[in-house]
RNA sequence: GGGCGAUUAGCUCAGCUGGUUCAGAGCGUCUGCCUUACAAGCAGAAUGUCAGCGGUUCAAAUCCGUUAUCGCCCACCA
């Protein structure tokens, strides 16, 4: 074995021999009998196929790996499935925008065929990229399931949950105010827009009465939408205006009649002039308060954003010049009364990074009220439980909004609408005929529904069939041209993967999933989603759990992105130190906390490339390298199995490591009920490096009994199962090497904490033996006594220290150790007081007075305040009489406790003066 | 505006049911060591108004209120 860990050629072993042996799938594969099991089953929440994975995924997928190889070690019937997304809108604008970037070309240059034959292709790529890169991170997925949200198998789950949804009412067609994206032509989700402050103004203007009476000041931070108001709104009690409410104004520019309305919702009377243009196809609340007012609802943008026909002498102008135009228009007419400056939020697209503008167009929408409220149900019934609980709240308040969800993107890549129009072009003779020969054409047919639309359209859905044109006589049948969201999808993903609608095996045996892990940012997104879908298509919720892992930001506290060039990229980690240590870190990093920062820092390689890292990784990679060494040592006096029956021991360290070891056991166990990562960590870490190898280890090392062999092979193999989770590769690996002829770690029985073994007593008892052995070194450290030089130490106690006379002397370097009760202090000795005695340190020629003086009466200034505080509230007569009797024997053993280090160091002192 | 969270050592963070893990870990710093598993290491050391204020309690880093600062989510800003 190489005195150091080598990551590179060991994972790519491991990857390679797991993979030949199918350890990654689930053990009913092979064997009927293993669907008695109890499953544990994970679908991996599938990155999108727009770039390569970064941190997050790292730590996402490091989570979900702990949890699947923790469950199959503890004998369950295993899954996780991986995928990818397709991402709709976001992979189609990366790659229309890498279409510009190389060739000059738009979408339409190349047509949808060509243009989604190009997203294909990119998709494959990623596709592989991720994959490659799941694997590299050790991620012990069942590849041969592997899915994608667009493939046939997630294609047919769509098909049929549209349908029925469809079939059910719950999806709707309508005209409404959408999010537009003027440069992708598309709808896009409110959660696809973020909000930018910039710098406007605020125009005041004349809107002139149509009688030429007069005006009323009506102010705007959007001037161009003037061209599609269809009323202005006043408040019913405001006294400037009530004498206007029902008259008629002019439009400028198009002098179109629109009316002054009363409407004390929309109207602020403390806000600007108190009077508001209102433009319902142009604005939120416009568009509400002209549902409320019966409104006519007139579009003047086309779908590129510029003004239509119904903007007259404006049309063709678009976004700022457009509002350069009608501001002079105002300014020229005389109607321009003000101008201020005004700072405001824009809405702007997630994908193309353009303006927002709200528009009234044709769009699908999934009707969420009755939907939500059974997926509410779910978790405050406690269905479906939330870790850390807090986002259960995050969960409901979105929910409790029930607002229906808009379901069509006008895009090309995507599940597209399973949904074909009538044209009425064919049809002789008017509405009625229409549904008639609907009827006749589907009347027996279950795997079509169709109905009439709110705009009087007959949409005809079908189940899987794709429709031709000309299918039926009489009918000219066009397909909707729009896709679906993408979260559409996604929120079938768990079911979908496995097969759904078709009754399978898998869905029989994995479903309901056992724990979606995820990021809080998605929660509302697609977990609420994914409940949603679950409970209307198979009637079951899709996961009892949802871990929501953290954010990781840098050390600054932003988020990691490539505009910030502050990404850390896990290949590069993997490659610098390797896979189990960047899933050591991602582990520790999973606290309660919702966000971990990671402080990034810039490194140049030899090849010249810069990559980010972080100092952080260096823990995981070193504590890899430690326990390389211990089992590098520990290879040539491994006996046995590693099993450990019930060999008696009798000395401390021996049964105290053992207590220790079982507590441990324990703990982790304790760890993962509570999805306590960072704690899993901590606890295997520590126990690795202080208590095996700072401590059992070095006590062991000097000479190695049969008898010891085999309780240190024990421990070593143990940590190899309860490390294997977070650190597949080094423990597979060091098994391989130390007990070849064991089952490999992957696959083997998790250990069971044996609690007869575990004794407080014990390991209280070490931890005092131990001190003595601390209070020496500290010795050693204070006059910087080199470890090969070896001294000498008197232990005054009562404590029989035979036993551990060896270890004591080994471990401080003693060439002599005494010990027995009231033994006398030696000539020029360090003193320091433990639990029930007192050590010294004979150091003539050494010892300096001073220093021990400083020490000591550090020591006893430190105890005295200490007594001060106990005294104080042991004389407090309400904590006598109220607090438990074990707290007041505690309090009361501290005091002597105290009291005994401020006697024997005081003594300590008066001596050390009375030898100048 | 509504909701959630954070503030503990120079940095990154633990600290769960209030008290026997109660002020901790890793990194960094300082001192001494290449002690035959490991210098990616060993031994020792220094470092804190637990954000401020108030309250509850016999007892508060921990519970409650409040202020400040920072962050996130949702809604909205003619």
């Amino acid at each position: 074995m190489e005195t150091r860990y080598n990551h590179k050629e060991i994972e790519s072993k491991w990857l390679k021999n797991w993979d030949e042996q199918k350890n990654f799938k689930p053990a009913s594969d092979a064997n009927a009998t293993a669907k008695e099991q109890e499953h544990f089953s994970i679908v991996i929440p599938p990155p999108n196929v727009t770039g390569a994975l970064h941190l997050g995924h790292a730590l996402n997928n490091t989570i979900q790996d702990i949890l699947i190889r923790y469950n199959r070690k503890l004998g369950k019937n295993a899954l996780w499935i991986p995928g990818t997304d397709h991402a709709g809108i976001a992979t189609q604008a990366v790659v229309e925008k890498r279409l510009f970037q190389d060739e000059k070309k738009t979408r339409h240059d190349l047509g949808r065929e060509e243009l989604v034959k190009r997203i294909w292709k990119w998709k494959d790529e990623y596709e592989a990229r991720i994959t490659s890169q799941l694997k590299l991170l050790g991620s012990s997925c069942d590849w041969d399931r592997q899915r994608f949200t667009l493939d046939p198998i997630c294609a047919k789950a769509v098909r049929y949950a549209f349908f029925n949804l469809f079939k059910k009412g719950f999806i709707y067609r309508g005209k409404r105010l959408v999010n537009w994206d003027t440069h992708l032509h598309t709808a896009v989700a409110d959660d696809e827009i973020y909000h930018e402050t910039v710098k406007g103004h605020f125009w005041t203007f004349k809107y002139p009465l149509a009688d030429g009476s007069g005006y009323i000041p009506v102010a705007t931070t959007r001037p161009e939408t003037i061209l599609g108001d269809t009323a202005v709104a006043v408040h019913p009690e405001d006294e400037r205006y009530k004498k206007f409410i029902g008259k008629t104004l002019l439009v400028p520019f198009v002098n179109r009649e629109i009316p002054v309305i009363a409407d004390a919702i929309l109207v602020d009377r403390e806000f600007g002039t108190g009077s508001v243009k209102v433009t319902p196809a142009h604005d939120p609340n416009d568009y509400a308060t002209g549902l409320r007012h019966n409104l006519p609802m007139l579009n003047i943008l086309n779908e590129d954003g510029s003004l239509n026909e119904n903007a007259g002498e404006f049309k063709g102008l678009k976004g700022e010049k457009a509002r350069a135009a009608v501001v002079e228009g105002l300014e020229k007419s005389g109607l321009l009364l003000k101008v201020e400056d005004h700072e405001m939020q824009v809405g702007k697209s997630d994908r193309s990074k353009t303006i927002i503008e709200p528009y009234l167009s044709d769009q699908w929408f999934v009707k969420m009220d009755k939907l939500a409220e059974r997926a509410m149900q779910a978790v405050e019934n406690g269905e479906v439980k939330f870790t850390p609980a807090r986002y259960a709240k995050n969960y409901l308040n979105w929910l409790g909004e029930k607002r229906d969800w808009c379901i069509s993107r006008q895009l090309w890549w995507g599940h597209q609408i399973p949904i074909w129009h009538v044209e009425k072009l064919r049809v002789e003779s008017g509405e009625l005929r229409v549904e008639e020969i609907l009827k006749k054409c589907f009347l027996n047919r279950s795997d079509i529904h169709f109905y009439q639309a709110e705009n009087g359209d007959w949409l005809v859905c079908s189940l899987e069939k794709d429709l031709r044109e000309d299918e039926f006589e009489g009918l000219n049948l066009i397909r909707d041209p729009d896709v679906l969201d993408t979260w559409f999808s996604s929120a079938l993903w768990p079911h979908s993967t496995m097969g759904w609608p078709g009754e399978t095996e898998d869905l029989k045996d994995f479903y309901p999933t056992s724990v979606l892990v995820t990021a809080r940012d998605i929660i509302s997104l697609w977990v609420a989603r994914m409940v949603i879908f679950s409970q209307e298509n198979l009637g079951k919720i899709p996961f009892d759990n949802v871990y929501i892992n953290p954010t990781i930001l840098d050390g600054l506290g932003r988020r990691m992105s490539k505009s910030l060039g502050n990404g850390v990229d896990p290949l590069d980690i993997i490659e610098k130190y390797g896979a189990d240590a960047l899933r050591f870190v991602m582990c520790s990093m999973c606290t309660e906390n919702q966000e971990a920062r990671l402080p990034v820092k810039k490194e140049i390689l030899e090849d010249g490339r810069e990559i980010n890292v972080s100092e952080k990784f260096e823990i995981g990679r070193n504590f890899g390298n430690k326990l390389w060494n211990a089992a590098r040592f520990l290879s040539s006096y491994i006996v046995g199995s590693g099993e450990w029956g019930v060999g008696s021991c009798a000395k401390l360290e021996d049964r105290w490591v053992l207590s220790r070891l079982n507590t441990v056991v324990r703990q982790i166990q304790n760890a993962f009920e509570n999805y306590r990562f960072s704690e899993y960590a901590a606890v295997i870490y520590h126990f690795v490096w202080d208590d095996l190898c700072s401590r059992y280890l070095e006590i062991k090392k000097g000479e190695i009994s049969k008898e010891s062999s085999a309780l240190l092979s024990h421990s070593l193999y143990t940590v190899l199962d309860l490390l294997h989770p977070i650190m597949p590769f080094i423990t597979e690996e060091l098994n391989s090497i130390l007990f070849p002829n064991s089952q490999r770690v992957i696959l083997r029985q998790w250990p069971k904490a044996n609690e007869n073994l575990i004794d407080a007593e014990i390991e209280k008892q070490f931890e005092d033996i131990f001190a003595i052995v601390e209070v020496i070194r500290s010795v050693r450290g204070r006059y910087s006594i080199a470890p090969s030089q070896k001294i000498t130490a008197v232990a005054s106690t009562s404590a029989n220290l035979e036993n551990c006379k060896n270890m004591i002397k080994d471990l401080s370097g003693l060439s002599d150790f005494e010990f027995g009760e009231n033994l006398p202090k030696p000539a020029f000795s360090a003193s320091a007081v433990i639990a029930g005695g007192e050590v010294f340190v004979p150091l003539e020629g050494i010892l300096n007075e001073e220093t021990e003086i400083a020490r000591l009466n550090k020591e006893v200034e430190k105890a005295e305040s200490f007594i001060i505080s106990l005294n104080k509230k042991l004389s407090n007569e309400n904590f006598v009489k109220n607090a438990p009797a074990a707290v007041i024997d505690g309090e009361r053993q501290k005091l002597a406790t105290q009291q005994d280090i401020v006697e024997k160091s005081k003594a300590a002192l008066k001596e050390l003066a009375a030898f100048p």
